[in-house]
DNA sequence: GCTGATGCGTC
DNA sequence: GTCCGACGACGCATCAGC
DNA sequence: GTCGGAC
């Protein structure tokens, strides 16, 4: 395929400094208050507007760009090898600076800084180029120079050559375009938009092809053109092209929650504990590719065909095929058997196995295929997974030792899943992978057509431990300026003379709440010490190292100032970086032991005693899952009306009777979640089945089918402009054609989307109001369903507010009195008292929840319902305020107390 | 030539 | 629910420095 | 890998 062409020069890189990457970092909550829009729609307008220009000005082919826009997805390049630590040196050389210099110190320790850019790697080495700057205003490198400089700085792997290229770098470009430089070599630009975010404004086929080929260059050249769709055969996997494989989706509530997602009949499947790998053989065998999970080549360790015998798989296979299948993709996990033993090795040793070198004969990789995706040049992506492993078993012989089909268990319910875990649990391995044996294969999802169970999610398994805080470590990004891991200990025990002193044990950075941070900051406040090298606090702690230095904190804490964590992880393991010679893997922060002090925190001796007695016991138990915290209380207001029911959702509704009829030849595409009723997806995909409706997952013009949305997406942007004509429907349609079991006639609050005669057909089907009575009873929670509402531009202008305001009621002033859902009702609205203008964000936000129940007054009284102005006015029927708990029992004393009061008198 | 530091990539 | 960016341990490759 | 936060 021929490359795209650009008609313009190559762009100043200034230029995508100040049209994308400043404008996507600046703070989009600002504006967005001001523009009333969405700080993520924000974003896409300047993404938009970025490639919109792009192809005006420059020309088709965008891959300069964007490989400086998602620097860690291009895989042309190869790695600098440089991070903070060895750019930091770069840099300060570069400058001239002497590394005894504050400016150097600043940079070494570039986490820990007083100043607010602590943790901000970019903005410090900023800050100190900015004033030494050579260039003020920007530079005249171009994004093309740029990205020849890059090739070259990938090439170079000594620091003198590399040296060169920064010098190059400085000479020709501000301090802002070089701190833009940093991010990219670092390979994060932090954007709050990746390659998922920006392709979609990109091409609407984009994402799939990405998903297909993880190639940045191909998704830049192939879609460069917004008229040309993909072909639904290039939307699928290919041969010798690394795809972004399947995932699991995560722990569930409970085994019910499980099974409710699977069919009758289920698989289970263990969860090797190895490497996800894909195998891509053509030609008979003359030709292997293998890929690992996030797209690298490891081609070169397993062998590239059966004739290579550098590789240290492929040279084993050749039984393994049916002589017919000339070319085949796979899916599995590759591990390490273990020869002699015949085990599979725990996780570790692959790399090292299959390595020439370091290979010593005793463990070999071993392939654990479960899934088959193309067969002698077809997909099979679209294929249940039945159908898939029963080509699996015709095509793929296991060799033991070399390549095995993992077995499949038959479940029909929970006591097989519950029994498999046992199983695993005995055999000491990760987990299962429950999975539908209707479903496709999804590329690069979490479906939840395969969801991981391991033994870890209950409460009775994985490792439950009280560990001592003896040091911290400082944050970076979004946790910059703080603490945001900790060193936690074990208590030693070793010495009578020093019972406080901890051995290093694991450190611990996830799982936190920023309140739990704020807490714990609280509490050990003032209580931390500099960790001075040549004086390691030896009474309180040791770490592992000749030196006591190995994992060593940036600030360290006496135990009886410190705090007692709850962690949890899923191993424990043998480590020589800590000073317990064991450590933790996957470990996160469970909750705060404030009843416990260093006193009673566990100790080396009582941990391994406790592992040993429990690992018996535990087994026998009933596993059961781990709830989950309640985390994340959303801090958005949301309108809710008291004493009304709250809105139905079908999600949890048996469907007890269906017309299997209803649907039949329909065939439906849904595009997103329902928002009101809530409904998922799936949920809906489901109900139309079981009413006999067909489900497609993917867009394609040739087919005649229902397309579904409830508000206009991504897709639905990038479909419409080319389809003009194309009708999409709300699910409302569904609902009402399900509730009244028949196909209901068309009506204009059906349509999200359609052509000017489509809507002026369904203008037809309703009564002269306008409405429909389904509609009617909806009118309250389909906002803005009647009126077409003018946008506030600038919410701070009254005046607008007030013609705004007055249009609104001109125009339930002129319709229909429809009004008598409402009848009878006498509804105070509680706003927020505030004054004519807005001075602060909290009042903005009081602002706008006004405006948003002034609205709904309005809609109210349209229904026949009568405002009242006054909360003491005893006609008062119910009472509208927004969500906000504590405003509810504010208003319950409230209205309680005047009734006491009242009642006195 | 060895060792430790640093980076890359796996989970 | 999805996306994004924080954070964990470990093994291997490679280069700087002894 | 796990996790929390924003949307």
């Amino acid at each position: 395929m021929s490359e795209p062409q650009n008609h313009g020069k190559s762009p100043l890189f200034s230029h995508l400094v100040v049209s994308l990457f400043e404008p996507l970092t600046k703070n989009l909550t600002h504006l967005s208050a001001i523009t009333q829009k969405k700080p993520q729609v924000l974003k896409g307008q300047i993404i938009e507007r970025f490639i919109n220009q792009w192809r005006k000005t420059v020309g088709d082919d965008i891959y300069p760009a964007f490989r400086l826009v998602m620097p860690d997805k291009d895989k042309e390049r190869d790695m600098y090898g440089l991070k903070e630590k060895n750019l930091g040196r770069i840099i300060l050389k570069t400058l001239s600076i002497s590394p005894v210099s504050p400016e150097a110190q600043a940079i070494k320790n570039w986490k820990q800084n007083s100043k607010a850019t602590a943790g901000d790697f970019s903005n410090i080495c900023y800050d100190i180029i900015q004033k030494r700057e050579v260039i003020t205003s920007f530079g005249d490198m171009t994004i093309e120079d740029v990205n020849n400089l890059l090739n070259q700085l990938s090439t170079e792997s000594v620091f003198d050559k590399q040296l060169e290229v920064f010098q190059e770098l400085y000479n020709r470009m501000n301090a802002e375009e070089l701190r833009w430089i940093i991010r990219i070599v670092l390979r994060y630009v932090h954007l709050g938009a990746t390659e998922k975010t920006i392709f979609n404004y990109w091409h609407p086929d984009a994402v799939a092809l990405f998903n297909v080929t993880s190639s940045l260059k191909r998704v830049c050249y192939e879609l460069f053109d917004s008229n040309y769709r993909l072909p639904n055969s290039q939307q699928e996997v290919s041969l010798m092209s690394c795809f972004v494989p399947q995932l699991a989706s995560y722990q569930k509530k409970s085994y019910d929650d499980i099974i409710k997602l699977m069919p009758r009949e289920f698989y289970i499947e263990e969860k090797f504990d190895g490497e996800r790998i894909q195998l891509h053989m053509s030609g008979y065998g003359s030709h292997f590719k293998f890929w690992s999970r996030k797209a690298k080549d490891y081609t070169y360790l397993y062998g590239s065909s059966y004739n290579d015998t550098k590789g240290s798989l492929t040279k084993y296979l050749k039984d393994a095929f049916n002589s017919k299948v000339s070319n085949i993709i796979l899916d599995g996990e590759m591990v390490a058997w273990d020869t002699d033993d015949q085990v599979i090795v725990p996780f570790g040793s692959l790399k090292a196995s299959a390595n020439e070198k370091t290979n010593t004969g005793k463990e070999k990789p071993m392939y654990c295929v479960f899934d088959i995706l193309f067969l002698n040049n077809v997909s099979l992506v679209r294929y249940s997974l039945q159908e898939r492993r029963k080509a699996l078993n015709i095509v793929l012989k296991s060799l033991p030792g070399f390549i095995q089909i993992v077995p499949v268990k038959m479940a029909t319910g929970k006591q097989d899943i519950t029994q498999s875990l046992q199983k695993v649990i005995q055999d000491a391995s990760e987990g299962i992978i429950v999975k539908d044996p209707r479903a496709r294969y999804i590329v690069s999802q979490r479906s939840d057509s395969w969801i991981k169970v391991k033994p870890e999610y209950t409460k009775e398994f994985g490792e439950n431990l009280d560990v001592c805080v003896i040091g911290g470590y400082y944050g970076s990004g979004r946790r910059g300026q703080k603490l945001a891991s900790f060193l936690c200990g074990l208590r030693s025990e070793d010495d009578q003379k020093f019972p406080q002193r901890f051995w290093s044990f694991c450190r611990v950075g996830g799982g936190f709440t920023s309140q739990e941070y704020a807490h714990i900051q609280h509490i050990t406040h003032g209580k931390w010490h500099k960790w001075d090298p040549l004086s390691p606090p030896l009474k309180y702690m040791e770490l592992a190292g000749q030196f006591n230095d190995k994992e060593r904190p940036d600030l360290w804490i006496k135990p009886e100032n410190s705090v007692i964590l709850e962690i949890k992880a899923a191993q424990v393991r043998p480590s020589d970086s800590y000073r317990a010679g064991l450590t933790l893997r996957f470990p996160r922060f469970r909750k705060l032991r404030d009843d416990r002090s260093w006193e009673t925190a566990l100790s080396f001796r009582e941990f391994i005693k406790l592992r040993q007695e429990t690992d018996a016991q535990r087994a026998e138990k009933q596993l059961s899952f781990e709830q989950h915290r309640r985390k994340n209380i959303s801090t958005r207001n949301k309108l809710q009306i008291i004493g009304a029911e709250d809105s139905f959702t079908t999600d949890d509704k048996v469907i007890d009777v269906v017309n299997c009829a209803l649907f039949n030849n329909f065939t439906f595409y849904i595009m997103s979640d329902v928002q009101k009723p809530r409904v998922s997806k799936g949920h809906l995909e489901r109900l139309i089945k079981a009413h006999g409706g067909q489900i497609t997952q993917f867009y394609n013009e040739c087919i005649l089918f229902t397309i579904i949305s409830d508000k206009i997406t991504f897709r639905l942007n990038a479909i419409l402009p080319q389809n003009p004509s194309l009708i999409v429907f709300k699910p409302s349609w569904v609902f009402d054609c399900i509730e009244n079991n028949t196909i209901v006639k068309i009506e204009p609050g059906h349509l999200l989307h359609a052509t000017i005669e489509m809507r002026e057909k369904a203008a037809k089907n309703v009564d002269k109001y306008g409405l429909s009575i389904y509609q009617m009873s909806k009118m309250l929670e389909t906002k803005a369903a009647l009126i077409n509402l003018p946008r506030i531009k600038n919410p701070i202008n009254m005046v607008e507010k007030e013609i705004i305001q007055q249009k609104i009621i001109d125009k339930l002033n002129c319709s229909h009195s429809a009004g008598f859902i409402f009848a009878g009702l006498e509804l105070y609205f509680d706003r927020y008292q505030i004054g004519s203008k807005v001075h602060s964000e909290e009042e903005l936000q009081q602002y706008r929840t006004n405006y948003e129940l002034w609205i709904l007054s309005c809609k109210a009284r349209f229904a026949g319902a009568k405002e009242l102005t006054s909360i003491e006015d005893s006609a008062v029927t119910h009472i509208i305020t927004p969500d906000d708990p504590s405003r509810i029992k504010e208003l319950r004393f409230l209205i309680s107390s005047e009734a006491v009061e009242a009642y006195i008198s």
